[in-house]
This record gives structure tokens, C-alpha cells and sequence, in this order.
DNA sequence: GAGATACGTCAGTCATGTTGACGTATCCTG
DNA sequence: CAGGATACGTCAACATGACTGACGTATCTC
């Protein structure tokens, strides 16, 4: 257990980092901002008598579409009956289809329906002016700071995951 | 529904906010770091029988001693009831202690005992290990940048509850 | 003294996660 | 081509942490 404190030391030359009360502002702060921004969209999936869990698994297959469920299960990290169940009621209400896979027809191949696309992306209309403004307010650089350090939270063995998110088609 | 994407424009230029990309990939890492942040510490509040709600409950003790049952009330965000078998678990394994308001004596003032305390410094400890190693690869105009973007994520009416936390006595 | 406020509590429900066990279709390899 | 590994599904029981609604008590304020 190092104590990794901030050493006494000028106060305008100070390495910032390891301050406790840069940390606590950091968990705060991340605590409300995810939570605010998370609830932003709970009445509209209310309407749809769909709960959060419903609202990561459309946005996972909305950004990578014909999805397997293996491959969810892992971006999610929950266990495949709790997937199992919200993946029954996504299809069972029409939001999503799946279809075998190609190269492997054991695989289950996960799709948006027109319904479930037009739902994503109204979720995703609320989410994006939530984080369009704080983008705005706070400034190009900042949000390039916002991504490094939320990066940097993110494990080693995960990033790939995170990160093959984005290119290849998106 | 107005639409918000960003328009034709020259690519060094590019306003960048309001990108669909941009947008996504911010959800993403908030998403992942924020999961993985809060995962860090589910072992160690294992060991002591509790969960996540008791952790949230212990660190704004920690971070405003004597706060009250109601201050608590409006930074969780729950309902009383919710709050009031979270703090009667952690009252019983004696991680907190109550006493009667001073200037108003229907008021409950919440503080850690020393257990209490010493499981909350271990805790943050934890928390403090990721998000500094964090801070230290993203750099110091990272770290304010990543404020900037989460303080704009907070709705202006929630923002003084969380800026009080700070500041006084932090 | 009357009403508002701070807190507590009983009872029932829901959403979302967990473990453990087992079944089936399909793929891959010796 | 047989046998094991893999991808997915499913039954059952349970834990956590939230919710609503209703009601009780002590204390404060006017």
C-alpha cells in the first residue's frame, strides 16, 4: 500500500494527478455525469416498457449490425440468461430479428428492425443533444481530454473490444 | 427533430461536436470506463457482505461528515426507503453512527465510525489507484477537459449539490 | 395550537443481475 | 466419421437495489 499522496510541493508547479481531491472530483463527477446521462433516457424507453438493459443491447446491435450474441455477451459482461431475457422481449415486441450465421450457422446473427432502428435512433437523438451540449461548452480540446481519460480507465484487455467498435464500419 | 448532424464541410475544419462518431464514442467510453471504474471495488465490498448502494452511501458520508439523511437522499437520488435499509445495514455492522441535528433536532447527522472510515480509505484507495493511472497517461489538459465535458453533463439544478462537495470543508 | 417538515417503517412489486445444471445443433479435428 | 468443443437456449432458484403507497412520530415554525 504506497501512499501515492501528493508530496509537498509548490503550488502552482503541482503533478495534479495524485491529489485526493482531484480524484474525488473525478468519481463525482463521473458518478453524476453517467447517471444524469443515463437517465435522460429512461421515460422514453418507459413508453415502450423497455428498461435500461433493453437500451444497451439496441445500441450494440444498432452500431454493429448482424451482431452474435457471443460477441454481445461480451461487450455487456453479464451472463447469457440475463441476455437471454432481454433478447426474447426485444424480438417478442418486434424491435429486433436474427438470422443464422454465414460462416457459422451455430452463431445467432442480431439485427435492428425498422421499429427497432426508428427507437435507437430517437434514443440516440436524446443522448447526442445531452453530449452535443457539454461537447460545445466545454470546448474541442476538453473533449479530447474526456476521451483519454475515460480510456485510460478502460483495462488493457478490454480496449480492443472498445475500440474495434468504431472503424471498420462505423 | 431538428437535425443536428454535422454539415459538408472541409475535414481540418470540421466543428467535430456534433458528429454522430463522436457522439458514439463518447457514449462508448463513458459507458465502459465508467462500468469498469465502479467494478474495481465490488470484491473488496464483498469481503464486508455489502453492494454498490452501501458504497455510494459511505463515500458522501466520508466526504461531508455529519451530513443528513435528507442531503443524502437528494445526492443518491433514490427514495427513503430505498436509502433507509442501506443506512440500517450499515448502522448494524456499526460502519456508521448517527446523531441528532444540532440546530434541528428532527434531523439525523450521519458520520463514519472508524471501521467505517478504514473501509472507505481502502475503497478509495482502490478508486484513486485507476482513476490516477488514468490521469497520469491521459496528462494534466486531459484531466481538465474531462471535467469540462462531465460538468456539462450535470443539469444546471443538480450542479451547486454536486460543485458543494466540494469547496467549505473538502 | 396547527400545520409543515424530517425521518422511520410496513408491505408489496419490479428490473436486472447471479449460479448451477442441462439440452441441442453445429463445427472441427484426429 | 466419431467424439469433443463450441454457440446458443432454457429451467429453476435467488440476491440486490430500486420502486409505490400508506401511515406513524418527533420536532419545528408560525
Amino acid at each position: 500500500m504506497t501512499d501515492v499522496s501528493r508530496p509537498a510541493n509548490s503550488p502552482g508547479a503541482s503533478p495534479l494527478f495524485l491529489r485526493e481531491d482531484e480524484v474525488r472530483r473525478g468519481i463525482e463527477l463521473l458518478y453524476f455525469g453517467y447517471t444524469r446521462l443515463t437517465n435522460a433516457i429512461d421515460q422514453e424507453l418507459a413508453k415502450h416498457g423497455l428498461g435500461r438493459a433493453h437500451h444497451r443491447a439496441l445500441y450494440f446491435i444498432a452500431r454493429r449490425p448482424d451482431l452474435t450474441v457471443g460477441e454481445l455477451l461480451k461487450l455487456l459482461a453479464i451472463t447469457k440468461q440475463s441476455l437471454g431475457r432481454v433478447l426474447k422481449e426485444l424480438q417478442d415486441r418486434d424491435f429486433i430479428l436474427t438470422s443464422p450465421g454465414i460462416v457459422d450457422r451455430r452463431q445467432k446473427l442480431l439485427r435492428l428492425t425498422e421499429k427497432g432502428a426508428g427507437l435507437e435512433a430517437e434514443l440516440f437523438r436524446q443522448l447526442r443533444a445531452k453530449l452535443s451540449s457539454a461537447y460545445v461548452s466545454a470546448g474541442q480540446e476538453s473533449v479530447t481530454g474526456f476521451w483519454h481519460v475515460l480510456e485510460g480507465l478502460i483495462p488493457e484487455n478490454d480496449r480492443k473490444m472498445v475500440f474495434d467498435l468504431r472503424g471498420e464500419n462505423a
